[in-house]
DNA sequence: AATGTCTGTGAGATCGATCTCACATGGTTC
DNA sequence: GAACCATGTGAGATCGATCTCACAGACATT
């Protein structure tokens, strides 16, 4: 038998009063006589009332529920991310709703359809694609608050948190260019997502600085998986001229690469150098510890929920693009290749 | 300007014709004409309505949101949980609200509380408190679907999905025991953890079969983050006569313990052994790769989730119980220790 | 012709909380 | 005493979708 829980009605009920009196006794709002509201909260007291958010949320349009559309929460980079809106939406008197993309761009569509037919407040929203994204630009164009994270949307006039990808992609590949490397591989994953193209745009743009000419076949594509990384890793090391150094553009494809190095006997620094993109826990446990290009994780996820509660208290200020600095955190995992 | 989404009420107005009808022709139930049906379906396309899925819950009473609280999901294994419950939850049409209790009980009670009266439909938690339950047992009591993972509650009487923590223990500590050692750290979090207890259980079973007395020096307490393990790690082996093995009871730990092993110049497996409780994917990238006791965790969410959506479904079975076996996994991080 | 059945449709109630409005009091002020 | 206010309360509308019920017309059956 499910208990029904208690309604307004049951506490007016018990209370003797009318349901606009329990109502005001409770959210202490409009007149109450003083007796009145103590019989109220008596009444709720017993009957273990909670309004009901569902009913309040239809009434005014609102529940208070942020949504959070991610390429994946098994992805740290996006854990710790999601952990500290939860932790804001929390303070706030929200809760969060998770959805993983997994990068792929129908299922953010939809997902973001099912999540603004609960009329949930705001998004929080790491786009799949740089390109086709209709579907957010609609969501502005009704007013409905949105903060990008991780990656930008072109066309898409909102708040965002991003990091400089391609100057930390520049500062790594420059830093290799320095230690003597002149073939250096780039393991990335698809061009449709933001932080890849901009990530490869430093790549080249390092290369063409030092007048190094870019060359495809030092270009490896995969999805962004620690299995698909392995497989592209080892596709680009297959090669007869293989690469001195490898950029990898995230923690996943840099573990990938790790595997894959570790399978064909290759040694980190002695054989290849590698730099990675994103800096992550197991980056400090291997031997060598791998050298990397570190971002402010901490601090995106948090901006990114004070951006959105900032538009949801109703601000109305022009759309602020927050772009965070990288950081080279230089470790082992890089040698100076003798020219050759 | 906000653009208020069209509502069914607009849907009919288009149509020509009652609320009523446009429900029937959108949902095909009961009786509607052909040429009707159309109409609306046209007029529906033409003001891109989408039903309020919050009024359809008023109305029926649920949400199709299933709620989530886990301790915390920067930790992976619960990381691979969620991911796996989201899935699940997507193929049947529902969003995941995920809550991390930090493994404070009175912040997993108040989202538990908060997430209630969204007649959220159902819920998988971790319990933080072996004990402390009684707001769980209320939720059964009242009927709503509830599933443990991870851990289960006292007087809880409901669905669960846990491993064989006693048994991963003791097969851990045993194997060490096996290799000659016999000062046997264990390094824990909080005893109100169920798993906590059941695996220190199991590290005094094993000792215990062996003839070797318990030694609350060899016994370390701490909160399960990496730097709080580290903290304990340094005091336990600080000691005059430290362990000359260590059994860690989650991968944080066993991550906290190896930082602090480096940090104190012990090498592994040298000077000391180590296995930890749950494999992750640091593991086989430090060198040497570190023993481990693993668990199904891929299993786990899947599990769970589809408990939960049996009882969603409407299934009265009585609760089930379920246990998965864990498997000790040898690695390089434990060596034999010679007779002292 | 009377009764029955099948289609198709609309009016109105319902879910629970909130808010506007109207209506009471009792007291104050000119 | 008339006009006004502050205080306190309840009736009823509202949010949007759904469902029950009543009803109307078309056709078939006796």
């Amino acid at each position: 038998m499910v208990r029904k829980p208690a309604t307004l009605k049951d506490v007016a009920a018990l209370a003797n009063v009318s349901r606009a009196t329990a109502a005001r006794a409770l959210n202490s709002y409009g007149y109450v006589g003083g007796e009145t509201a103590l019989k109220v909260q008596a009444a709720a007291e017993q009957l273990g009332y909670r309004s009901n958010r569902l009913a309040q949320a239809l009434r005014n349009g609102q529940l208070p529920i942020v949504g959070c559309i991610l390429g994946d929460i098994q992805n740290p980079f996006f854990a710790r991310i999601a952990h500290d809106i939860e932790v804001i939406a929390r303070e706030r008197g929200h809760n969060l709703v998770i959805g993983s993309s997994e990068e792929v761009l129908q299922l953010e569509i939809s997902l973001l359809g099912s999540l603004q037919s609960l009329s949930i407040r705001g998004f929080i929203v790491a786009p799949t694609s740089a390109d086709d994204n209709g579907h957010l630009q609609q969501l502005v164009s009704n007013n409905v608050p949105l903060v990008l994270i991780d990656r930008v949307a072109e066309g898409v006039d909102c708040d965002s948190v991003v990091v400089d990808n391609e100057g930390g992609a520049r500062k790594a590949v420059e830093y290799l260019i320095t230690m003597g490397h002149r073939r250096i591989g780039l393991l990335q994953d698809d061009m449709r997502i933001f932080t890849s193209r901009e990530r490869r745009s430093g790549y080249r743009a390092a290369l063409s600085a030092n007048g190094i000419s870019l060359d495809d076949r030092m270009i490896a594509v995969s999805q962004s998986t620690v299995e698909h990384a392995v497989d592209a890793t080892i596709r680009l090391f297959s090669q007869k001229a293989p690469p001195t150094a490898l950029f990898t553009v995230d923690s996943l494809m840099t573990q990938g690469a790790l595997l894959a190095f570790r399978s064909m006997g290759i040694s980190i620094p002695h054989d290849v150098s590698l730099i990675g993109f994103d800096d992550f826990n197991l980056a400090t446990f291997t031997d060598p510890q791998i050298t990397v290009v570190s971002q402010p994780v901490s601090e995106i996820g948090r901006v990114a929920a004070r951006l959105l509660f900032e538009r949801l208290s109703g601000q109305d200020a022009p759309p602020q693009k927050i772009r965070f600095e990288t950081k080279l955190v230089v470790r082992g995992s890089v040698s100076r290749h003798s020219a050759g």
